[in-house]
DNA sequence: CGGCTGGTTGAGGCATCTCAAACGCAGTGG
DNA sequence: CCACTGCGTTTGAGATGCCTCAACCAGCCG
């Protein structure tokens, strides 16, 4: 039909080879999801002036009708969104680690759509939007790096609505466990024993569903082996192999198509 | 703290004030959005070169796992995302209508993560990606433009999350036909006769439950004159009032925390 | 120690799902 | 013209998965 004129080809004048993959992959093979993150953090501190600012537990990044000046860069720590309707149900919509960005909610309306909370100590990089937008206008690479984030929480949505919807209770549990494991495996770290900085209630509240029904599937994936607990605490997860966990999803899913 | 500098004096040279109002709306006031869409077409068939390609109803637009090479506007007819799992499952997980653009997901990983479908025929604009890349850097505005349309439908699908964890059927139901009001408003068509072009399996898919309960909502939602059916056929649903429906969503709520 | 927060577990209730039957409507072919 | 078929819809009755309510337990901290 037409030719495929590589990405690079037009993104303007020369760009590092090693600062290439934390934008669109059309141009390079997939490279470790660390590296990429590692990659954009020094992208965005060359390029853009970044104010750095450390939050604590609880602390909220911004809250939802603050209006919108800034996006905000994970540095470090772990974050939830949560959106809060106008009767004031509140809902985790989203979490978020080193790499991902905060904020991109707030671009349309002016304003943020719901409120960041910091879930441990960590650290985010305040990027005012304004210089983001002449950002990307001088470097087309980092423009496509920010495509690539918003394009990539979309498809994370995509997925938690597919699994809110299609998985049982138990399987929504072991899914979201996987999902944790997995991208702290993306970031290099331990994902054998991990610890859960949530609640019960806020898992719940995150998946669709009620705190008991939390506790009772981390109960029934550990009877089945699938996880375990640390002696210290229920907080912690031992989690020896994620594929079982995959294979608990699909066993879920094949036993209620099997009626 | 800092002041705040309103994009539009760093978005670059000149621009039409006419055409503003299709990207980020820091710099100016909230207008129609069936302006908006009419300013986003015009800039872009400005701007790019967009192959105009007509789909009749059933056609894909692109398919999950198809190579990511081009994004699409909406500028005729209705479309759904179909996210497809590994192992089968199928979820409709959004809804687009003129205005509205078809493929983001696709950016982060280089392939398409869903199918988009038309509904009935349309016309998609297509855009090749590394074009629209160029065209952002050259056009701030574009860019803007670009970003405000991902944001929007981040916030669109973290109100659908919130829906379907916190909404009972019957108001997830009334929640949904509000939705579709409203964006039938917001590009000034009529509201109150509107044919669902999706079957009743369909609408319970993308709403997460059965088709029979989808059904009993609706027939619910007739009863208590919140809707009406037109005499032809079923499909076609009469809203004679959109507010009705927010009062339904409302009752609901409040009969559900009232114990 | 005693209160507090978060977690686990059980019993019963309810919203939704499952299964099933019947209906309307459009298309098709005799 | 009518029978016949297929698909989508409606409605009912029973099953079930998750929620609600409640009791109890384990850490933690003043």
């Amino acid at each position: 039909m037409h030719t495929l004129i590589p990405v690079s080809t037009i993104q303007g004048p020369v760009m590092k080879p090693a600062l290439a993959s934390c934008a669109a992959p059309i141009t390079a093979p997939r490279r470790p999801t660390g590296e990429r993150i590692a990659q954009l953090l020094a992208l965005i501190d060359t390029e853009l002036t970044v104010v750095r600012r450390v939050v604590r537990a609880g602390e909220a990044v911004y809250r939802a009708g603050d209006a919108f000046d800034c996006l905000y860069v994970v540095h470090a720590g772990m974050y939830k969104t949560v959106n809060v309707s106008a009767d004031g149900r509140e809902q985790v919509v989203g979490l978020h680690f080193k790499g991902d960005w905060l904020g991109f909610d707030g671009i349309a309306e002016g304003c943020f759509g719901c409120d960041a909370i910091a879930m441990d100590t960590g650290e985010v990089w305040m990027i005012r939007y304004d210089a983001l937008l002449e950002g990307c206008s001088r470097t087309p690479l980092l423009m496509a790096a920010v495509h690539t984030a918003m394009s990539r929480e979309l498809a994370r949505d995509r997925d938690s609505m597919m699994a809110m919807c299609t998985l049982p209770a138990d399987a929504r549990v072991a899914d979201f466990l996987r999902n944790w494991a997995g991208t702290l495996e993306e970031r290099g770290l331990r994902t054998d024993c991990i610890t859960l900085r949530m609640t019960r209630a806020e898992i719940g509240n995150y998946l669709g569903m009620k705190l008991e029904t939390v506790s009772r599937a981390l109960s029934r994936l550990a009877r089945d082996k699938v996880i375990g607990f640390s002696e210290k605490g229920r907080r912690d997860v031992e989690i020896p192999d994620i594929a079982a966990l995959s294979a608990f999803v699909d066993r879920s899913l094949a036993a209620a198509t099997l009626h």
